[in-house]
DNA sequence: GCAAAAGTGTTACTTTTACACCCATGC
DNA sequence: GCATGGGTGTAAAAGTAACACTTTTGC
């Protein structure tokens, strides 16, 4: 390890240690309860997901997803959205509830609950910052993925399977592009998370017959080839169809 | 209130106040969690939903769903097979997570988690039985559903609203039906879950080209018109198709 | 024989798929 | 001028939606 971290490491533990004990009793068996994110983001080439470096125990230095324990009067959406802040300084994620994990031995420590958000953001969005209780806060290919701390392989390959068959019906793509992009960056995004190609004369035709993007008169520059035009997501045209009921089907 | 359902309800209090008390600590907050079972049955007709009367305040005497705190080894599944089993003398269930419900004020004792399960079953195949803590289990319809304890009203309406997805490509009808049963019957159920009439023709014809229905020779008997052929749901069939990958499309 | 629900086919329309060539740009 | 990727249309195939009459059964 690198002494940096080395040190980072003990000033955590030592910090830890010092902290006042204090105590929380109930009449009958209360498991504790975290909240997981799982993050997945986009560079305009390949799907990423944001994972932490454990600083702590159990699975100290390994690979996990960032998550922290519920307080007492904080909702589940208000955990994870605190959980990204301070442990990897981004905010203002979209962020759905993904699973709630439960098995009885999932935690080494004691029986924890951990309820899982869902989340999707730009990488060049945000700068990494690593919270106090983390050695490293990182975006990582999902081939550098194995081996992660407790059943968050598990979490991970559940979020996988909903964003698949999410993004086929629901435009939640564009969380993960720039505000404007054009129709190859988008279809190379549905490429990188359906895991197969698709043909380009056909995606365009139905992306554009949703009605949902708007074509800007701007166009890519700096390019070897001929430039794309830039489109942006119509939202309010997407609001305006989900309350007319109608059913999207995207890919 | 009725005089049976008076004593019962004296009966719970006292059992509660004799109980002896046990102390559980933690160093930090836990919130208390339950399981809680969002059950829908079919009786050929309508679709009802699986309701229990809470003997016990909160919510004394109003009708709320199925559901109990979490015990300590237990996994989320065996914990919502449990609440059915002992509330209801319900078992062998076909139950799936639903969504976990976590805002800090929906229970008016304490903080407490819900993990809501989502089931399925014929209403014929059980005798209901209220367990020890319930006034009474009834299957309610949904018309008579408003008014539920803590926030059950918005579970019910999630549950809705996740069956009217699933149904149109995962093949969970069929827990609702006999064993055998007709065409006909299958629609009926499709008509009262998605709320709207379908077509004859093209529901039988879309739902026997998936090869998922195996006609038995056998008809129904002493009907007043011209008697329907009983089907079985192919279970290996659709396993096999699952297995490679076909998405289903059923309505 | 009549009321009630089961069963059955065809046609028009819409959607999906497959596929090949020209265009603009940087080097 | 050449390499690179952007942009475009059409035809065949598949799937969906709409619709009416005959059959069987109990009373």
């Amino acid at each position: 390890m690198d002494t940096i971290f080395k040190i980072r490491y003990l000033c955590v533990s030592i910090t830890l240690r010092f902290m006042t004990p204090q105590v929380f009793t109930y009449s009958y068996p209360h498991p504790a309860v975290t909240v997981d994110c799982i993050i997945f983001g986009f560079d305009g080439q390949t799907l990423r997901v944001l994972l932490i470096q454990r600083a702590i125990e159990p699975f100290a230095q390994s690979w996990a997803l960032p998550g922290a324990f519920l307080l007492e009067n904080e909702s589940l959406e208000e955990c994870a959205s605190r959980v990204l802040q301070k442990e990897c300084n981004i905010s203002g994620v979209y962020l759905e509830q993904l699973f709630t994990f439960g098995e009885p031995a999932r935690d080494p420590r004691e029986r924890v609950l951990s309820i899982a958000y869902l989340g999707l953001i730009k990488t060049s969005d945000f700068e990494l910052i690593a919270g106090n209780n983390e050695l490293r806060v990182a975006w990582k290919d999902l081939s550098e993925t194995t081996n992660l701390a407790f059943d968050h392989n598990q979490i991970l390959q559940t979020a996988l399977t909903r964003i698949r068959g999410k993004i086929k019906y629901q435009p939640i793509g564009f969380e993960l592009l720039d505000s404007k992009f054009t129709i190859p960056q988008l279809q190379q995004l549905y490429e990188a998370i359906l895991g197969k190609n698709l043909d380009r004369r056909n995606f365009r035709k139905k992306l554009l017959s949703t009605k949902l993007l708007r074509q800007l008169s701007e166009k890519q520059q700096n390019v070897a080839h001929k430039a794309a035009y830039f489109y942006e997501f119509d939202r309010d045209q997407y609001l305006q169809l989900m309350q007319d009921g109608i059913y999207l089907e995207l890919v």
